[in-house]
DNA sequence: CGGCCGATCCACT
DNA sequence: GTGGATCGGCCGA
């Protein structure tokens, strides 16, 4: 799991939606979390509801959330099925459809660090909390290759971002990052 | 059925 | 640096 959220680092996010065109950026920020044991987790206690039923399907779907009432954030569902395990896309490096991009985000350069934060991931890629539970393998959302090669001594280990009520869970390193 | 809260971001001082 | 936005889901009554 935590192996998996390391692997996406360095792969391309690419969403077809809405006939707009290909968006896509490479990974280069995810956070793991690890089912019925992570406070961190929606599926923390095997707290199991409308919500948190797609973190429970086989591996491959993508588990999106609605924060704060504005942001969606962005989840790749890795475990078998009954097991909630996800990934968290936390950052990417815009680089398919960087038109369409700007637009979504009204602005007139590119620049990386509209790429930097989960909610902002979703933004770009145009993906909305109405897509969860949408296949990877589809043509709407996928993941590419690079060829990029990411060396395990590249990645940036450390605690995740806004979940301190998870107390001792919020100390996890589960958080991984590259700089490209 | 009502109220509270969250894996956050951005506009504004 | 910071306060406000904004809504679906969950819990308690």
């Amino acid at each position: 799991m935590v192996q998996i959220a390391k692997d996406l680092l360095g792969k391309i996010i690419i969403t077809d939606l809405n006939g707009e065109g290909k968006t896509g950026g490479i990974i280069v920020e995810t956070e793991a979390y690890a089912g019925i044991t992570d406070r961190a987790s929606h599926a923390y206690n095997d707290c199991r509801t409308k919500r948190t039923e797609v973190m429970y399907m086989e591996g491959g779907v993508a588990y999106v959330y609605l924060c704060y009432g504005i942001h969606s954030l962005f989840n790749i569902v890795t475990n078998k099925k009954n097991i909630p395990h996800a990934v968290l896309i936390r950052a990417i490096k815009p680089v398919e459809g960087i038109d369409v991009m700007l637009q979504r985000v009204n602005k007139k350069k590119m620049q990386d660090e509209f790429g930097i934060g989960p909610g902002n991931v979703s933004k770009l890629l145009g993906i909305h909390f109405s897509q969860s539970g949408e296949s990877l393998l589809g043509n709407k959302i996928w993941l590419e290759n690079t060829g990029l090669i990411v060396y395990p001594n590249d990645i940036i280990v450390g605690a995740r971002v806004g979940v301190e009520y998870a107390k001792e869970d919020a100390l996890l390193p589960y958080r991984f990052g590259v700089s490209i």
